[in-house]
DNA sequence: GATGAATGAGTGTTCATTCAT
DNA sequence: TATGAATGAACACTCATTCAT
């Protein structure tokens, strides 16, 4: 993911590596610039504020992540268990660049506080990618491949509770997981988990 | 859970919900002891520092939880299966108690840098369960109970991931989901993904 | 007005000459605690920030003197003309203790912006006085004293910038302008200008 | 006052209103480029630096305004009170124009520290005023129109208080009060005030 | 145990100013 | 003339921590 092309990027990237480790409260401007090799000051010529800098990290997601798995999830034919695993293998394949997005779009209702005005961006990113789920698994439902016996919605709090907490423990247990042997682990169960009999 | 006898105790209890609420480095001695009607200063007759506070929360969850799931888990007769729904049971449960506690402890490896010396006892407590249940795993393969085909270290993993997940998600939503529901899908999804033929 | 005896009095005291010289924007905390022999941080132990500093200053202002100014001139009795009299031996003796208050209120309103939060205050502390002289230059008018031919309103806003005007010069002009000599001739001038015929 | 012929200008128009409304450490270089339309950068290709904007300022307004209001009260015949007459008329006339150069000149002293290397200016522009008056109140006195028991120095300073507070209060009560009758309630009580008997 | 008063280090943010282009 | 990018110094404010009482 190499754009360090100008100074505006450099912060972009060095910030998201700092606040997907370190949290929002965890990272300082000061941390980010010193990171970067400018001012504090010099930060603020590029960005209004903190707040603003993880709005702009966060819409990159969205746009660069989250959207783009939707189409091309959908773009494709495939009844619903296709279009899931192709969910899983874009998560897994172009997610990987992502990543550190994701960790840190996960970690934001815990650092609440700190980017109030965060909130919409990260509530529409939540309600997309939900809305998204809950489609698919009602065609799944209405397909004879997904069992019945089971509430869509619960089904997709279900995925994206695993979803970031696979992130997470990606990341805390880095050195000690196989991450694709992982996503593996999780097809296995997760499709035999759900399928109608 | 009612222990605010005295000081100490009234400390501990605040500290816990904010902590669970706001996160290590979004909580201030302030906040907790403004609460509890106190002094700042107050505080340090009962606490070294703050990442004192943070240990001794966790440990209350380690030996008041943790060690007390294991424990009741095992002591009972039953296969691996049995054992984990006993497991899950427990955890929607007792664990209601602790669900702050929980997600003051997922937490902490988002707040790494906030509780350097808290380290060694969340280690010790995730290593403690993981074992329990790579052993919990291993003997439902060997009793025929549980699928041969995937890696028991993953297998918990994946179980924490969604732990862990919940937690979260469970405080995100708080007000949309409904929490027994909610491990009702769960069960129904685990049990199956991971049963064997 | 020695009341140094504890910190607060002191911070009050150097803000008050600090903010009176050189204006709300045009002083710092730091100025202020340099001057007291304090780090800035402990100003934030006595007052919750710099507005509150300056809401404290101008209400001491309002009760020590302007609520004074208003009781002593009413409680004695003589005609509205005796009452200016007394209205501006007041303003020229207990008011010399508070000439720093006064040239702070009277710099408010340029300083806007700074106290958005000071505006009811300094309202109120305006209005007070303006209804307390509209009600002075009727009695006059109607006890004879007083031309008729010129608007109270009017009248007071007049009194009121020479006021304001009044001390701004003083401070420009402290080392050639005896005070004394100043409030004779305006009670020259301003007797003779008002009295009717 | 259109003469936003080029940038240079525009930068004036625009920071005298800025100036006038929010003093001068309340005025941003970037909020008068902001307005202009352009960057900070840019307008240090007109002034060297802010304080230079100021002494510009300041200087316009000596020139186009107070060297003009003596000329005028002085190329014409009549006596002191007949030049005095003409003096508040220029002033509520002619000085219209200049009301917010004004409003910044008699805020100069508050905000002193701002404009160090301006003092030189604004003590010129105060002396020359000064001594304008100074001579007229002599005038009137030898012509037996003013009342000897009074101090022509005094009697100056009177007038120039009262013209600075003027203008503040036009500017704080702008909507309260109507301009011409306040001009008019001065010229009665002044005139009477000073007027021989 | 608890308080009031204080501190040093830090946080996010702004501002006047510079300079190569 | 104008810009984009940068800086150093300042600012208001917060926080964990200390200590005498």
């Amino acid at each position: 993911m190499p754009r360090q092309e100008n100074t505006h990027e450099k912060i972009l990237d060095t910030a998201l590596n700092l606040l997907a480790q370190n949290g929002y409260k965890g990272t300082s401007i000061k941390d980010i610039t010193d990171q970067v090799g400018l001012t504090k000051a010099a930060f603020y010529a590029h960005f209004k504020n903190k707040s603003q800098l993880l709005g702009t990290l966060i819409e990159a997601y969205e746009t660069g992540y989250i959207d783009k798995l939707i189409q091309r999830v959908d773009e494709q034919t495939g009844n619903a268990i296709d279009k899931l695993h192709r969910l899983i293998s874009f998560s897994s394949g172009v997610g990987l660049q992502y990543q550190k997005s994701a960790i840190l779009f996960y970690s934001l209702s815990e650092d609440l506080k700190a980017g109030e005005d965060i909130e919409p961006i990260r509530l529409r990113c939540s309600r997309k990618l939900e809305a998204f789920l809950v489609d698919l698994f009602d065609q799944g439902k209405s397909q004879g491949l997904v069992r019945k016996d089971i509430d869509s919605t619960m089904l997709v709090h279900l995925t994206i509770s695993f979803s970031r907490g696979m992130f997470k423990q990606a990341v805390d247990n880095a050195s000690r997981i196989d991450g694709m042997e992982y996503v593996r682990t999780f097809r296995k169960v997760f499709f035999q988990g759900i399928k109608a009999e």
